[in-house]
DNA sequence: CCTCTACCTTTGTTATACAAGGTAGCTTAT
DNA sequence: ATAAGCTACCTTGTATAACAAAGGTAGAGG
């Protein structure tokens, strides 16, 4: 995967977003969770790339977070969607679509 | 579109590429071609985009080109894929798929 | 010689990603 | 008690890359 992460780390770019805003309408997630649920596929990525994204959709008010106390340990912030945050991903997957849509056209 | 397209550039990044092969898999085209076959997409672009990337995928050695006289005005240069940009095109469209299903797993 | 077509380069902006470093709460062991 | 260690939060600085806009060269035809 490395070697093709490098060849292919264009079309990964920005995906990030898509892929956030889908693990976190599944499920309620705080980072080291988000961490451990991407690290094996393609978009696996570093806190440092991680929190900076995160602190972007919160501004731009797509994501909402809870303190949660922990059993063990500092408490949590675990994120959700807002409506806007669904509406920009139902945004984001007809995009997708439309690209993949394109691409098929183009390819006759 | 004008307001998708900026507010998803970061998706479209680095997908002209994967276009670009396609098309030129499918055409044989000269950069106006191309222009006016991007023109009504998502991946529309200007030259000033396209002749670097062009430049990019020969030095890569995936595309080849040939001088074709025109009928009225200077000659044109006409793309088409080598082996490598046929390799090339394989992969990328078996790395889209593993976004896609990647998605749609991080989706539940 | 003027215009159109077609080639291409240069420069600046923006965004992403990553690596490294920094703060602080909670638990455990001495 | 208190120090050590773990977990969890977050910021800063740097490299890379795509993109876009503008500018530049040159042949063909009227």
């Amino acid at each position: 995967m490395s070697q093709a992460d490098e060849q292919f780390s264009a079309v990964r770019k920005g995906l990030l977003e898509f892929a956030l805003l889908t693990l976190i309408a599944a499920e309620r997630v705080y980072v080291a969770d988000i961490m451990s649920r991407l690290s094996a596929t393609p978009f696996a990525t570093q806190e440092g790339t991680l929190y900076p994204l995160l602190s972007r959709l919160r501004r731009e008010e797509l994501l909402d977070y809870e303190w949660v106390e922990s059993e063990a340990g500092p408490p949590r912030k675990y994120y959700s969607l807002t409506e806007r945050g669904e509406a920009r991903l139902t945004d984001l997957g007809a995009y997708w679509r439309l690209l993949t849509d394109t691409l098929s056209q183009l390819g006759r």
